[in-house]
DNA sequence: GGTGGTTCCCTCGGATTGGGGTATTCATTT
DNA sequence: AAATGAATACCCCAATCCGAGGGAACCACC
């Protein structure tokens, strides 16, 4: 394959040894190539217009004033082409979570070796997203609703409505009931998940996926 | 490997070829064994005590009263150890959610031919999540947050705040801010999003990604 | 016949809301 | 030096929304 369409890969990795490590493996391949490595966010957000990355491979713990969450963040505002890969030791399900929303369409180990490193920038380049079994079963449970809620159905349909901010007006015009019964059920619902305003309601419901 | 350790998988498909195609390249594996195959949730549902799945291939698309979406969410409510994968000729986004939504922990589409099917049940059996590149990426893209806010990082702050039901004054306490300013920052939220009430500015958040 | 879910009604006062202005401070940008 | 954007704060005002306390009817499913 001829280099000038080679995807050109970041790595932003302070541990020198993984870092070099993840070039060489990177190099070693006819799709990919390494346009640069730094050990730290700050470095590479500065070089991002020269170095134009395709995929990023950003650590997650990094030393210094810039994580590689909000490193994430950065890089997909700046340069948004790139795709991000998250590089971690741990698989804790806030981190993955926060990475996500940050920005990043791939989480893989440190414990990679070179086929499994490999395998994920090929399954990003292919516009897929690559991660272990385990993130990918927190990410799809954490779609699940909760199927032990104790509300009612009318009462999970109102609780939806509160969430979008409906007033109990607006909710009985939508659900052409009287503004009565509308407030009878939030009431319930009140009674239910031990709460006494929508504030706290929607917020609990959020927490117990309770919609 | 002995029987009496395979995982029992429920096959629920309408198309009897597929259904019988299924059925065999499923048996056809050490690891599996099918228990039942129905056309039909209901049926299923009905020997749900007595085939005790440890797997349900569910097609969505189903004749009848009860799609495969409502018929997972049945099966997860009167059978939860079960591992329930979507089988599907479309890959379409609506869908995808609303099935994970209903509980299911896997996605596959009915061309897949008996690697990939026999992939999926392993994959699923040893607590991952089986999809496609194309849906893991669907997936994924959903958590990202968009990085085209028109909103200041305060504004973003506060309509966190909102969705999560708080008042003018709770959020003033929250942030150690007057209530005014509270206002004044919700009254610019109002004209950036173009809405005129807490309720459009949450639902407009959600579908924007904003927060 | 009981239970649970859904519907409807009443009263009450205090708090919240949204709309209209205006203004200061601070940092960044031009 | 001027301008812009962001964050902060205050004023007035009317509408309504909210939460709490009751009671009661209807229907479907056990």
């Amino acid at each position: 394959m001829n280099s000038e369409i080679k995807k050109r890969v970041l790595i932003v990795e302070d541990d020198k040894e993984i870092r070099n490590s993840f070039m060489v493996i990177v190099n070693s391949s006819s799709q990919f190539s390494v346009v640069n490595g730094y050990s730290s966010c700050e470095e590479a957000i500065k070089h991002l217009n020269t170095d134009k990355p395709d995929i990023v491979l950003m650590d997650i713990e990094l030393p210094g004033g810039m994580n590689g969450i909000k490193g994430a963040k950065v890089i997909k505002d700046k340069w948004p082409v790139a795709d991000v890969i998250m590089v971690t030791v741990y698989e804790d399900s806030e981190m993955v979570f926060e990475a996500l929303k940050a920005g990043a369409s791939g989480y893989i180990t440190k414990s990679a070796n070179y086929r499994e490193l490999l395998a994920a920038l090929e399954e990003i380049s292919k516009g897929g997203a690559p991660m272990s079994s385990k993130i990918a079963r927190l990410v799809i449970d954490n779609f699940h609703v909760n199927p032990n809620s104790p509300l009612t159905k009318r009462e999970t349909e109102i609780l939806q409505l509160i969430a979008e901010g409906k007033t109990y007006t607006q909710i009985s015009e939508q659900l052409f009931i009287s503004k009565e019964t509308s407030k009878t059920h939030i009431k319930n619902i009140y009674a239910k998940l031990q709460v006494k305003c929508k504030s706290e309601a929607i917020a609990k419901a959020n927490l117990e996926k309770l919609i």
